[in-house]
DNA sequence: TGTACATCAGTGAACGCGCGTTCACTGATGTAC
DNA sequence: TGTACATCAGTGAACGCGCGTTCACTGATGTAC
């Protein structure tokens, strides 16, 4: 709210030009948005946009650091909105937290986490920090479980007893060895979060991380068939706890 | 191979038309396949390829159909040349073939997975067949596990040994009930497949489909970090063998 | 408090390019007698 | 086997539209003395 009018005015008119871009968007898509179509909605002539942003791509990337800022806000408020020691609770209002947003925002959830815009790349250096927060909060949650004593020793998966073939496969059991290099890198991840969880619950957390966007995507992009779930609501909930299971969670 | 000539020629034409299509796609994405560029690619003039395609978006759907098909028919290979009695081979012979067709193929895995074109949409009567056969495999896959009595009958996430908080949500149980609507669902999923197993195997599957694409989709759209996993392959195989679990394949 | 100058927002024209689609047409290839 | 006609492939011009970006400019708003 500081800064000389002028000033306040340059931001306002940013403002504008994000916001009529974000609409842009959800009406025609990443492809299609055009400095040109900004510029006639701003009621402004097509060249004056060029005083507040640099190229078509430039304002892409405010874009999609605006919607990545969004959605790790609305997920973290929802995380921190449920019980500081329910564990479980906390995990499945982060899951629905994306879920809510990318039905509400489908054209930004597909600028995230859809095909990439053709001709753009999404700089490194803007868009990473805000890029991680929902698998930061994911990670931290999971972290802060285990750390609590509250993740199940034994999750889903690390002993079925079998109708028959009873030897489930070693690297599913969350204490057996991981191959070499996976393991490398799991160890990287572990420290880079200080995190107290062993190797192969950090792998389990990828694997809901990137079936959870899995499940999200199916809906925001209609890839069930059209009449094939009456409320997908109630599918994805069922998806939850499993998902759940699979990481120890109550 | 029949026909005159000139028929001959007509369809070597349209595969012409179609495989500079699908270059066209990988070059700068469906967005921005255009019918000119097709036309100069083919050494025509740009209205001569209205005499072949209807319109921009009848090549769309053309390419649609050819990159289901394909998909379709590398997955069900795949299957077919794992051991017949090897479910758990079968499972995860699928899903390699997913992932490989999708990081081969990136523009035509974000053609039929990505965001949805912009100002496009599928006709439901010629892609659907074509659609669902990956699907339709996984389907077919657990289903013929299950009545060779090959599937665990306790699978991964149905009676974990918990830390604290022993009482796992029912709705993970796969004996145990599912909401009303869904349940309603699934039914008629396995009445429309003719399918052996219960319900809660069916919510499992397609957590797994969603799951698998979501992973897919992970690499294929460089969703990692850039230098997180020296070799996501390993990582995919981890995830295959907790997927597996999941269903209570071997 | 008043004036001179610098800064900035927005204009309008232009460059050079692309697109989908239609339409009247020329010529070559096929078909029927 | 030869001719008359129909079918089809491809042309070229046009319509009407869109785009990103640059550039010299006008006029208003701010700042320094």
């Amino acid at each position: 709210m500081a800064g000389t009018p002028r000033e306040r005015a340059r931001e306002q008119t940013i403002n504008d030009i994000v916001r009529i871009g974000r609409e842009q968007l959800s009406q025609v898509g990443a492809a299609a948005l055009s400095l040109r179509a900004v510029a006639r909605e701003l009621g402004v002539v097509s060249s004056a946009v060029y005083r507040y942003v640099g190229s078509r791509d430039e304002l892409l990337t405010l874009l999609v650091v605006e919607a990545y800022n969004e959605l790790g806000e609305a997920v973290e408020q929802a995380v921190a909105a449920a019980g500081e020691h329910d564990a479980g609770g906390r995990f499945r209002a982060l899951c629905r937290a994306v879920r809510e947003w990318g039905l509400r925002e489908p054209a930004r959830y597909a600028l995230l986490f859809g095909s990439p815009v053709p001709g753009y790349q999404a700089p490194a250096e803007r868009t990473t920090g805000p890029g991680i927060r929902v698998v930061v909060a994911l990670v931290r949650l999971i972290d802060d479980a285990y750390r609590a004593g509250a993740l199940a020793a034994n999750p889903a998966g690390s002993g079925p007893q079998l109708v028959q073939e009873p030897t489930p496969p070693a690297s599913a059991q969350p204490g057996a060895a991981l191959s070499d290099p996976l393991q490398h890198d799991l160890a990287a991840i572990r420290r880079e979060f200080a995190l107290a969880v062993p190797d192969a619950l950090v792998a389990r957390g990828t694997l809901v991380w990137t079936s959870l966007f899995g499940a999200v995507n199916f809906e925001v992009f209609d890839q069930y068939g059209r009449e094939t779930f009456t409320d997908p609501g109630l599918l994805f909930e069922h998806h939850l706890d499993v998902f759940a299971g699979i990481l120890g969670l109550p």
